[in-house]
DNA sequence: TTTATTTAGGATAAATTTGTCCGAAATAAG
DNA sequence: CTTATTTCGGACAAATTTATCCTAAATAAA
């Protein structure tokens, strides 16, 4: 469904948002300890974060990552997909065509794009807040 | 969301699928042709349908593939997916975490469950007999 | 200013998916 | 039986995704 790089990178956000919510800053090394995902490989998904302006990236001893308060319950689960994925996943026909649409539809087209729309207004609507907060309060888990 | 293999697989079952109901066999260049799909790459994956049993192949002159007619209404969606695909898509965690159920979830679980049984109802409920005929009477295409 | 620490970013490698090539096996027809 | 045609299946190649490594740049603190 979503590639591993997407997986890493809202896991990553996740638990940067909890950390903020403290206002704490978290490093490469705790973030992909916590999450359970390969170092370097964090560290480019997390840049594309930080140039997507999802997240805020600071150098040096104390440097870390970190998400401004005010962001978290305005940032929803498709801000951070599309900024790791593209639109990929939201865009063109389920079995690759390129001429596909309601006018000219592929034979799954109508069921396809029924589906889809259900993921999109489910990234739409899941904020960062919510996912933050079931972490925070031990509802849900990242690790393992 | 579909691998290209699936995309490929499910576009040449549907072609099959109308030939089958005209009692025409068909080649595998032909069915490439039509779905416009790589050639050998487009083997490979039904060789691997006609493992599964979901299509019947036939060496020689005047060889090629064909669907059993009782068969095309049984078939689903989700048996195609399935065959070339396996489970990958129906199991797992959203966020890839080894443990991750409804009393130990991760923080998407409930709302990924809900979108993946979508997906899964969507594809068992579609059968091939529905898809060939849409194609049949021109109301969907596969090309382009 | 020097040093230690942390992210940025480029080069590279491994793994997976996608795709090609070609000889072998089957088989229909002359 | 021979030949032409078609799928089978193994080896190989290209492209993409996943992952690592290392140096540079920034920066906080001694």
């Amino acid at each position: 469904m979503f590639s591993k790089a997407c997986e890493y990178g809202i896991k990553a956000t996740i638990y940067i948002a909890v950390k903020s919510m403290r206002q704490e800053r978290v490093s490469l090394k705790e973030i992909a300890e916590e999450v359970d995902s390969p170092v370097a490989f964090t560290a480019k998904i997390l840049q594309s974060l930080a140039k997507s302006g999802i997240i805020d990236s600071h150098k040096g001893p104390t440097g870390g990552f970190q998400i401004e308060e005010t962001k978290i319950d305005t940032i929803k689960l498709h801000d951070i997909v599309h900024a790791i994925d593209g639109d990929k996943i939201f865009v063109g026909c389920g079995l690759g065509l390129e001429q596909c649409d309601a006018s000219q539809p592929c034979p799954v087209h109508d069921k396809f794009v029924g589906i889809r729309d259900n993921l999109k207004i489910m990234l739409k609507n899941t904020s960062l807040y919510e996912l933050a907060t079931g972490l925070e309060i031990g509802l849900t888990h990242l690790k393992r």
